[in-house]
DNA sequence: TCCTACGTAAACACGA
DNA sequence: TTCGTGTTTACGTAGG
């Protein structure tokens, strides 16, 4: 995984270097063509526009990376792998610099969201509608820097009250700025929570709502007017400039005719190339059809604009008239360019921060505060062996293909160094274990890459043969559904299966977790949860750190319940739905989340709190133990109807008849 | 160094 | 007898 990444950034380096020479040709282009036209760029509108070509010159070269991954990943993974390719694909989130929106961020973010390319052009014309208001904030503030300079100059010549004339209509532009930049920031939380939603696969395309194309409402656009009107040459001789090299395309004629540069600006007001190809197809078909993405319902839907235009003829030239490339075009396009930036870096902090979330409630909640890399679930897992250990047979896995588990999600260089493969050959720890990380959610994320690579899963076989009975619907499996999970779930265990199936039968005698029951039709076996969690604390019982850590972490129970409360609310998901029911995801998060608390719960029961005069509810469910107290066969139904109960909350009803539940020995 | 957990191998018993 | 299942023991390794 980490080698993987490191592979993957190294490329990516690369072809973000190539995207970055590209950006600069485009430069180039743009600022020959400015020069053609007899102007000189200004400094600071030359770093601007550097700093969207770079920008939507990654956009390319993510988009492009996107796309050799997933063809890559077909070709690696034909079978069995009807998924794409980006759901495969690592989620891993770095913790990036929401300040600038780089390449890597870029491709992290194309990445990771499994969007359609309309969906993605959505939440890029709404993160621009965002980043026009900043843009006009500051190209305004610019302005009135400017104006109160010339005010002072001007005092002196008795031009006061046109100035401030001027300068008091900018000062109420600015407000309703201010007041426009809030509702977009509500509609982009909405956007948020949608976008939450979208990143489940499989559903249907987002119902984001684009934002309106007349980001400008009519008053903001009148007094753009009547600003950039009473800016008369003397400024623009200072700022048009600025606006005029706006062009992100390159346009190789020296002296551009006013057709191409009309068709530049409506590419550049729709962001249409910051998404570069990614919309071209729908692009064609829209003039195809004569449609146009400033034109619908018979009104010109340029920025501020709504004129009426009867057709499409009339619509075009009617563009050419009002939306020719002049100042007031230029500058609508710059700012509807800032907008889309702004959109799209309010979308990778979101997300970012979203990732972070995730991230926080999958990893242990008892994860100590401190550590440097706590979301580093498997860098401890030693490879010291593994390589030499593993039978040669069952190396086929390659550290760079897509299909790496997710769970252990990787965040920082630190991170990207140790163990990029997962554990190929035995291996005395695993993850599952020592970290308590979800098997769960490991297993449910990873569901593809165990399936077809042929990597051992980093869980013990007492962690695998727990789960693998907890995702039965009874809870319970005979030897041989066990087997077969293990097959299923994991080509690794597809081959030497006398090796693994001695080694399970081993462990199913000799953990206490595991109860032999015996059925009508045979014995299945089943989990006793309370013994499974048991063996951790007896670990680790003697370590003041870790108990403190454990009883600090118990503290997280009530938020870390509520949130995912809240979570399934929101999704209307039962809390407690069984792994097989459900969205998968959040269903296995549940569970994981579930696991924590019961683990959690349960260090914390038995690090001194069980004040209570009797055995805590689970306790006195768990005093059956068919293996160390051997009861009289009556008794042996008790472990039935505990392992049902092990998909519950900890803070179960304690009245509660656990023998009561439905009995699966004639289930099955 | 000791203890514990884990993985692996193997022997053995039992029943279908 | 064979095979699957289940139990037990032994040994080596890793990590705390």
């Amino acid at each position: 995984m980490m080698q993987e990444s490191g592979t993957e950034t190294k490329s990516n380096g690369s072809a973000i270097q190539n995207g970055a020479s590209s950006a600069n040709h485009l430069l180039e282009c743009s600022l020959r063509e400015v020069r053609s036209n007899g102007e000189t760029p200004s400094v600071e509108v030359s770093a601007a526009d550097l700093t969207h070509l770079q920008q939507q010159q990654a956009f390319q070269v993510a988009r492009q990376l996107l796309y050799q991954q997933q063809q890559a990943s077909g070709l690696k993974s034909p079978k069995r792998n009807d998924k794409p390719a980006a759901l495969q694909a690592p989620v891993s989130v770095a913790m990036m610099s929401p300040q600038v929106i780089t390449p890597q961020q870029m491709q992290q973010i194309l990445q990771q969201q499994v969007l359609t390319p309309q969906q993605l052009q959505v939440l890029l014309q709404q993160q621009q509608a965002l980043m026009l208001q900043q843009q006009l904030q500051e190209f305004y503030k610019k302005q009135q820097e400017q104006l109160q300079l010339q005010l002072l100059q001007q005092q002196h010549a008795g031009k006061q009250p046109k100035e401030q004339q001027v300068v008091t209509q900018q000062l109420a532009f600015q407000q309703q700025l201010l007041q426009m930049q809030q509702l977009q920031q509500q509609h982009l939380l909405n956007l948020q929570r949608q976008g939450l939603l979208s990143i489940q696969p499989g559903q249907p395309t987002l119902p984001l709502q684009p934002l309106p194309q007349g980001m400008i409402p009519a008053e903001l656009q009148q007094l753009w007017k009547e600003v950039t009107g009473a800016h008369t040459a003397e400024e623009t001789a200072n700022n048009n400039h600025s606006t005029l090299d706006l062009s992100t395309t390159c346009v190789t004629s020296s002296a551009p005719s006013k057709t191409s540069l009309l068709i530049n600006a409506h590419a550049s007001t729709n962001g249409q190339l910051s998404i570069g190809t990614l919309k071209r197809e729908s692009l064609s078909h829209e003039e195809q059809t004569h449609s146009h993405p400033l034109y619908g319902h018979g009104v010109c839907k340029w920025p501020g604009c709504e004129a009426i235009c009867e057709d499409f003829h009339s619509f075009l030239k009617h563009l050419n008239n009002e939306h020719a490339l002049d100042d007031r075009s230029t500058a609508q396009c710059r700012v509807q360019m800032q907008v889309v930036q702004q959109l799209e870096l309010q979308l990778s902090k979101d997300k970012e921060r979203l990732q972070a979330m995730m991230t926080h409630l999958h990893v242990k909640s008892t994860e100590p505060k401190a550590t440097p890399q706590p979301l580093n679930l498997v860098s401890n897992v030693t490879l010291s062996k593994t390589a030499s250990e593993a039978s040669p047979q069952s190396l086929p896995h390659t550290p760079t293909t897509p299909t790496t588990p997710i769970t252990p999600v990787t965040h920082g260089p630190s991170v990207i160094t140790t163990t990029s493969i997962h554990n190929v050959g035995p291996i005395r720890r695993r993850y599952s274990d020592k970290y308590n990380v979800p098997i769960s959610s490991d297993i449910a994320q990873n569901q593809e890459f165990y399936k077809n690579a042929e990597v051992r899963p980093p869980f013990t076989y007492a962690s695998l043969i727990r789960q693998a009975i907890l995702e039965s619907p009874e809870k319970q499996l005979t030897l041989n559904e066990i087997y077969n999970w293990f097959t299923r779930m994991f080509a690794y265990f597809r081959r030497n299966a006398a090796t693994w199936k001695n080694a399970v039968r081993h462990n199913l005698s000799l953990h206490k977790c595991f109860v032999r029951v015996e059925n009508v039709k045979g014995a299945v076996w089943t989990v006793d949860e309370q013994e499974f969690q048991k063996r951790r604390p007896q670990k680790i019982s003697g370590n003041p750190s870790l108990i403190k850590n454990i009883q600090t972490s118990h503290a997280y129970c009530t938020p870390l319940n509520a949130a995912l409360q809240a979570s399934m609310a929101e999704n209307s998901i039962p809390l407690y739905t069984t792994a097989s029911m459900g969205n998968p995801t959040l269903s296995n998060l549940a569970i994981a989340m579930r696991e924590e608390l019961n683990g959690v719960m349960e260090h914390a029961n038995s690090n001194g709190s069980d004040s209570s005069p009797g055995r805590s509810p689970m306790q006195a469910l768990h005093h059956v133990h068919v293996k160390e107290e051997p009861l009289d066969p009556d008794e042996n139904e008790g472990p039935l109807s505990l392992v049902t109960t092990a998909n519950h909350s900890p803070d179960f009803d304690p009245d509660r008849d656990y023998e009561d539940e439905p009995v699966n020995e004639d289930m099955e």
